[in-house]
DNA sequence: ACCTTATGTTATCACTGCTCACATATATGA
DNA sequence: TCATATATGTGAGCAGTGATAACATAAGGT
């Protein structure tokens, strides 16, 4: 379609029709398969001009990190305005699935090589993305930040240990109910 | 002194030098700073020689993640050696200091990147490292399973979201204080 | 119509991981 | 002892990458 004779010399939205195919490539290949070129290639566009909506491939990885702060946020936001019986048994487990379901996108939020420090619309989308979280697990109340800290940190752990296949999973085992098991146990 | 005018042809100990300014390197720019080239250089030695040693770049980080399961599972053993009152919180106090003194290793011991599904040895040096931890926490015991990846997950995830710098740290507060404070959390 | 600006292309650069043919040192064995 | 095989390091060069600059084309306002 958009590699057919008849292209038209603009694109009309190549910034949003490359964050598309980029997050396409993302969870296929790894942050490390992403490269200009394939995703150049794959939009039908010349290697260059991504850099026109982009000024570096860091600034590629951003975008699609603060996409990724954005999705989060709304899937947390959703079932903590679900109002569910245990509503932070239920974020967490949201939380969990979100990184089984997100991967490469999830892995991004936390990479390194973003420098949150140096770029305060990242560090924004990103507090915003875990506020609703801290504020469930008590993190406003006088003393409860701790609990706040140990909720988020066990929730965050069991997501990351599950993405590198550190905790071993029987075949044909629940992965859902054993998230909602490790996420409860007192 | 290695790069001096009368070096020999051969280096000696190649791989080993190799390994030891690959890990300085690493902790200083991070993995994606870690490039062959300065590698050779900073060893004094041409580009191509480390190819005699590690048939790719894969390959030198592989290695480099091992010795870093090695010195985690030499950490963790001794603690459990020195009979501590809690041995649960001790071990888990040296787990998130582990990874604050060696960010980028530890980083790499989790990276994707690594595969450890197609590597036996990978696996096997990442197994011996967590078995210990999983041991003590409860993970051998029928229905202990659950504790024992509750415990490792919140530990786990207190490192990472401090190495990624998530958690706000109050001016001149005791990080380690907080630390322990948060793995004590019942 | 004109000019300005935004967007895409082409060519090219420096750099990287990697390979191959070659040089040099070390070990082996008659 | 000395020749030969093996291990280890060198030099040149390849393909692929992110990035840049000069140019081409379209869109929009006046």
């Amino acid at each position: 379609m958009s590699t057919s004779a008849n292209a038209p010399y603009h694109h009309g939205d190549l910034r949003r029709a490359l964050l598309d195919a980029a997050l396409i490539i993302l969870e296929r290949d790894g942050e490390a398969g992403l490269g200009l070129r394939d995703l150049a290639r794959a939009v039908g566009v010349s290697p260059a001009a991504p850099y026109r909506h982009f000024d570096s491939r860091a600034a590629l990885l951003e975008a699609l990190a603060v996409t990724g702060y954005q999705r989060f946020t709304t899937a947390m936001n959703e079932v903590a305005a679900s109002n569910p019986p245990d509503i932070l048994s239920a974020m967490g487990k949201t939380y969990v699935l979100f990184a089984l379901n997100n991967t490469a996108l999830f892995r991004l939020m936390f990479s390194p090589q973003l420098k949150r420090d140096n770029r305060p619309g990242l560090r924004m989308a990103a507090n915003a993305a875990f506020d609703t979280l801290r504020q469930v697990s008590g993190g406003d109340n006088p003393g409860g930040r701790i609990a706040a800290l140990a909720a988020w940190a066990r929730v965050h752990g069991l997501a990351v240990l599950l993405l590198d296949g550190q905790i071993a999973i029987q075949a044909g085992e629940d992965i859902e109910a054993l998230i909602t098991e490790i996420i409860e146990k007192r």
